[in-house]
DNA sequence: CGCCTCATTGATTCTACTCAATTCGGGTGG
DNA sequence: CCACCCGAATTGAGTAGAATCAATGAGGCG
């Protein structure tokens, strides 16, 4: 698709840094080179790996709605991303998954079991590097942003990826975005009550929500 | 120095995953050849990049501690990661810095501003790829964690990066530790004075804390 | 020695959590 | 087509834990 990626200089024509915005279909190409390779379908809530595993594959969302996440000894659990169709996951720094994943919705995944050649690492890292950079945004909302400000920069997050339309049809539940989030899910539906009330956004059923006012609530997560 | 990484293929014999631990000093090794790179000597909190600067260089710590962040509008600030000698920082995923970096306490860094080759970035991935890792588990920390929890990680943490010795120094104040657990800093204090009436360390002078139960801390850290 | 910053401790407030009770909405079967 | 069911979501009341505001104490440096 971006033939931009296919000559590695073009990474950094003059910096150290990749100017390029990541993408997984690049990697997805080079991934597909000279083979076939599955694609496999996911009812909701099906585990597609666990923490722990032996981390063999790479996997690319062709359509639904993965959640990555990690789990305390007692069961607290943090989301740590959604991946939604074209992005891919399933990278590790080493052998083993440090993560579980599962499907939230029916979902779509093609998997790539080939041992991951120079060229291919090297297409991955922008990847990886912008999914540091979401790590650590993230990081920065969990750590030092309200209820309130959690949520708005939730809805703002969904809204551009959805490419921002004004009704957004989110997949998953209230819990998930709770631990996406660090919050309950009593503080989550609270929340969505308050941003209703406020004029903000109306409810259309729980998982559909029509964004009312998307420059107050993305004031507000800033 | 870990001549592993010479060859890509050795990256993954029999999966997609690294089996290698991230290396640095492999990173610097590829960095250095053919060229001198400055050593660069920053006093206590001087800035090394700003966020929203050209990314132009890799930084390797050789000595000193380096924190990472990132702010709100009104000034609340979120320090992603403490670096400390041997690593490696300033890789970003477009060509802007999307975080600040300063010195915590005077500070060797080597800079290397080359542009990035393909072999380098290959090299790259692990590091990365560690990182991420890491970032997403203080995600679980801090979206998921008590103070006590939290503090107790932090502390354990810090002591297996300097190599487990019974006295630990810390390079940062408490403000620091604070703007890394999403905590306040009195909150801070006051979790290092429960955990000392508890017995599980002691405080010679703020910034010098002799672990004295290490596996209390860890279980607690759980 | 004295200053200034950093850290500690105390009192109080407030946000988000917990526990509990409804309500809503999607799916199923009569 | 409607009634019922069940999990998900909402709403409410009370509480706990961390933040805030404020005062005091300790260490390092000129």
């Amino acid at each position: 698709m971006n033939a931009h990626f296919a000559n590695p200089k073009a990474w950094s024509p003059g910096g150290i840094a990749f100017r390029s915005e990541a993408d997984p279909v690049a990697v997805l190409s080079s991934l597909d080179k000279g083979g076939q390779h599955p694609t496999v379908t996911y009812a909701a809530n099906c585990e597609i790996y666990a923490q722990g595993e032996r981390a063999s594959a790479l996997y690319r969302l062709s359509f639904g709605t993965v959640r990555l996440y990690r789990l305390l000894a007692d069961g607290r659990r943090q989301i740590s991303a959604f991946c939604v169709a074209g992005e891919v996951f399933g990278f590790e720094a080493d052998a083993e998954h440090h993560f579980f994943a599962e499907a939230i919705c029916a979902a779509g995944i093609r998997v790539y079991r080939k041992p991951l050649d120079g060229e291919t690492a090297a297409l991955l890292l922008p990847v990886a590097l912008k999914a540091l950079v979401r790590a650590q945004e993230h990081l920065l909302v969990i750590g030092r942003q309200s209820a309130s400000e959690r949520v708005a920069a939730f809805l703002i997050d969904m809204m551009e990826r959805q490419g921002a339309p004004p009704t957004l049809e989110l997949a998953m539940p209230r819990s998930d975005i709770a631990d996406y989030l660090g919050l309950t899910i009593e503080t989550v539906s609270r929340t969505f009550s308050k941003f209703r009330e406020r004029g903000l956004l109306r409810l259309h059923g729980a998982r559909t929500v029509e964004i009312v006012k998307a420059e107050a609530l993305r004031q507000l997560s800033k």
